[in-house]
DNA sequence: TATCCACAGGAAATCAGGGTGT
DNA sequence: ACACCCTGATTTCCTGTGGATA
């Protein structure tokens, strides 16, 4: 938004605002179509349901669960079927209830930061710094309090995302240390239950942890456009007041999110999306054009949120390959040129360094990874390897992300140096073969 | 056919910045 | 003050790649 459209902007605000409350209102319980939400019934999940109750129902007597593994793509109802399960276990047990301790892997993905989680979450305090003490120290520590706090009671931790930690080298001591506490506890029985997005995470383990984890296993099939619909349906009584949403809208929200692996959080993040654009455009109903512009809108609002929350260096690579594309006539992107335009773009920016070959290339393939461009490998012959790259998103979109930065906006008009001199650096005969 | 280029990318080391206990 | 710990970012060192070229 443009600093002199300052009084526009908030004149339109207060406008908003007052539509908003005036118009329409169409959610009834926005937190039904969140995530995090577990309904009363878990449509289509019977017999994954019945498979953990039975793993698990031997804490109601006092004796300790096996450890097992869950699997599944994302949004196939794994963290949620286990929450449901812990909940009516819950309510089933007599004297002592079990603990169940939830562990992102993806957030929390440090062996220190994992038992430092246990820990605080059973004190229900920060009590062990995020970072300081020796990894021996705080396991020592966990045992006690285990025994101590958890004692004659099951505890249940659930690794969520465990692949993430199970590829990196210091992954198979933590699940190593994790799946031998009970050894060395008197009271308290721990049960691990870990919950992958990936069937092939156990190559990297190491043998005793697979022993001991991944000998058991419950396999989370995807959802069908017919099974999404009926979750969708079951969600949106709760969400919406009657009637708020067109034939039709259901089935293609499924049948979207079914093109998409069948994944059942994203089919409810377009509804809910869609709920919010046809509020937002004073609409008393939900119809497919919303769900269509939800599409649209989630794909973006998903990569803008990425990019900001890129680190700058990064960011500083995605200008230098949008500058390039920008600038040269026949918008050929290879990776050495990338590394050059950094160099020249740190040198502008006060606070930033430049950076070696090495490390770029490692941010060019995060992009890749991330869906923001394509990288692809190219030998050259005698002027060596490289990477072609393209951009994936709208030039538009990485503008208004760029505008937005202090420390980037100033260069959005840069064209760099080595373009200005037409500098080439592959042969120019290799260089028009490649486009 | 050996050589060579300009990288790719794995593994380990290093650094800075956060912390700890004594 | 000091030795030590943990983490994430980055550097250093290294081997591999593959097609044009001499």
């Amino acid at each position: 938004m443009l600093t002199n459209d300052k009084e526009y902007e908030k004149f339109s605000i207060d406008r908003f605002y007052k539509n908003y409350l005036n118009g329409p209102r169409l959610f009834k319980s926005r937190d039904a179509l969140e995530p995090s939400y577990i309904p009363e019934d878990l449509p289509h999940r019977d017999n994954e349901i019945e498979q953990i109750a039975s793993k698990t129902a031997c804490a109601l007597r006092g004796e300790t669960p096996s450890n097992f593994l869950c699997y599944g793509m994302t949004g196939t109802g794994k963290t949620a079927t286990i929450r449901f399960v812990s909940q009516k276990l819950a309510n089933y047990a007599s004297d002592c209830k079990p603990w169940w301790i939830y562990i992102n892997c993806s957030i929390v993905s440090t062996p220190y930061r994992i038992l430092a989680h246990i820990y605080n979450t059973i004190v229900k305090k920060d009590e062990i710094p995020p970072t300081g003490l020796p990894k021996d120290v705080i396991f020592k520590k966990l045992l006690g309090l285990l025994d101590n706090k958890v004692d004659n009671s099951i505890c249940f931790l659930v690794l969520d995302e465990i692949d993430m930690i199970a590829d990196k080298k210091n992954g198979n001591e933590i699940l190593y240390d994790l799946t031998r506490l009970n050894e060395n506890l008197d009271f308290c029985r721990t049960c691990l239950i870990g919950i992958s997005n990936k069937l092939n995470f156990k190559e990297n383990l190491d043998p005793r942890v697979i022993s001991s984890l991944g000998e058991d296993h419950i396999t989370f099939l995807t959802y069908d456009a017919k099974e999404l619909g009926d979750i969708l349906n079951e969600r949106a009584k709760i969400a919406f007041y009657d009637d708020i949403i067109k034939e039709g809208v259901i089935p293609l929200c499924a049948a979207l999110a079914a093109k998409e692996h069948g994944d059942a959080r994203k089919a409810l993040q377009l509804l809910r999306k869609a709920g919010e654009i046809a509020e937002r455009t004073q609409n008393k109903h939900i119809t497919g054009d919303h769900v269509k512009k939800a599409q649209d809108e989630l794909e973006r609002d998903h990569t803008i949120d990425y990019i900001k929350g890129m680190p700058l260096q990064a960011q500083v690579v995605l200008m230098s390959i949008y500058l390039i594309s920008r600038f040269r006539q026949n918008k050929l992107t290879i990776s050495g040129d990338v590394y050059e335009v950094h160099g020249e773009l740190t040198s502008k920016i006060p606070g930033l360094r430049s950076l070696t070959r090495r490390r770029i290339s490692d941010y060019i393939n995060e992009l890749c990874l991330a869906g923001i461009i394509t990288a692809q490998k190219k030998s050259v012959g005698f002027h060596g390897n490289t990477k072609i790259i393209k951009l994936v998103v709208e030039t538009k979109v990485l503008e208004g992300i760029f505008k937005e930065s202090d420390k980037l906006r100033s260069f959005l008009n840069y064209k760099p140096i080595m373009i200005q001199n037409n500098k080439v650096r592959i042969n120019k005969d290799v260089f028009r073969k490649l486009n």
